[in-house]
DNA sequence: CTCGACTCCTGCTGGC
DNA sequence: TGCCAGCAGGAGTCGA
């Protein structure tokens, strides 16, 4: 569910919240996300002060005063709901969870809150994740990159590292769909599907074309538009098929500016439609759903 | 090695 | 109106 800007999105809100606050309580509700929390995983939270947070890709580093750090990943449908004691307004860092009143009154149990973290200042934040892909695992903060599920990960695509020649070089003799290439974390880290699609629409690449014909002027176009997707992105608060609420409580609104996913046959900004070009297509590579206008994306 | 298919899990929706 | 197949933003594993 989250790519990176939802991820970033929610980091900047548990940031806000958590950092430089002592962990008072710490729960997990069941043995296992994606994979059995480590041992004495809430001891090793309790206590803890946050002193920072960073993300990679995907992933959410929270640093502890310890010397250990907290990795979250939200997975597909993972969110972090965050409340405070006595506080009328319910924010929920992440796609929209339960419902609640204006007031936070009648606050329904939320269902698939697998950890509770509380704060001596009386902030609750949950971790909900009815499908169970995201992770949480606890590791040396000196060691993170050394971490299994960040080994190997392939350049942040807002680093300034990450360039056309890069890309290329990633991409060279890879005779997967470009469509495939990208979603790969090795390549680029932290995309995922609806901004592949969206990078390769503001390109103009089509999502078929083999991975190792993308370079010289295609690579030029493409980098840059990852880039300036994924800022668009953060700078609207991330995006979501549904409500997507920050930590301030706005509403993240990126979804509306979509040019090309969940679109399937809508008329491309860039076409006149019908007769000239049959609309948005949809398509499937990899099990995953593509969408791309076959006019402009070549 | 590289690549696609399959798998994990639950919830929502769209089409009948 | 109601039901259920199909699909969903991720990513690891397996076998060809």
């Amino acid at each position: 569910m989250p790519e990176l800007p939802e991820v970033e999105t929610v980091m900047r809100g548990l940031d806000a919240v958590l950092t430089g606050k002592r962990i008072r309580r710490a729960e997990t509700r069941r043995a296992d996300l994606r994979f059995a929390f480590p041992p004495r995983f809430s001891a090793r939270l309790e206590g803890q002060r946050v002193l920072g947070f960073r993300r990679r890709a995907k992933y959410m580093l929270m640093r502890l005063e310890g010397g250990e750090s907290l990795l979250i990943h939200l997975g597909m449908s993972g969110r972090m709901v965050a409340r405070q004691e006595g506080a009328p307004v319910v924010p929920r860092i992440g796609p929209q969870g339960a419902a609640s009143d204006a007031r936070g009154h009648n606050q329904p149990p939320e269902a698939h809150e697998h950890v509770v973290i509380e704060t001596e200042d009386g902030w609750r934040i949950g971790f909900v994740d009815p499908r169970r892909f995201g992770a949480m695992d606890l590791m040396p903060t000196a060691a993170e990159e050394e971490h299994r599920l960040l080994k190997g990960l392939g350049p942040e695509p807002l680093a300034a590292e990450f360039t056309a020649a890069a890309l290329s070089e990633k991409l060279a003799g890879k005779r997967t769909p470009i469509k495939a290439a990208l979603l790969d974390q090795q390549v680029v880290a932290g995309l995922g599907n609806i901004y592949v699609c969206e990078a390769l629409f503001r390109a103009g690449i089509s999502p078929r074309r083999l991975a190792q014909s993308v370079a010289g002027a295609r690579a030029e176009r493409l980098v840059p538009a990852i880039k300036q997707v994924l800022e668009d992105s953060i700078g609207a608060g991330g995006s979501s098929l549904r409500d997507y609420v920050r930590a301030d409580g706005e509403v993240g609104r990126f979804q509306d500016r979509f040019d090309v996913y969940g679109r399937e046959g809508e008329r491309c900004a860039r076409c006149p439609g019908p007769p000239g070009c049959s609309g948005i297509a949809r398509i499937v590579q990899a099990g995953r759903s593509t969408f791309y206008c076959p006019r402009t994306q070549r």
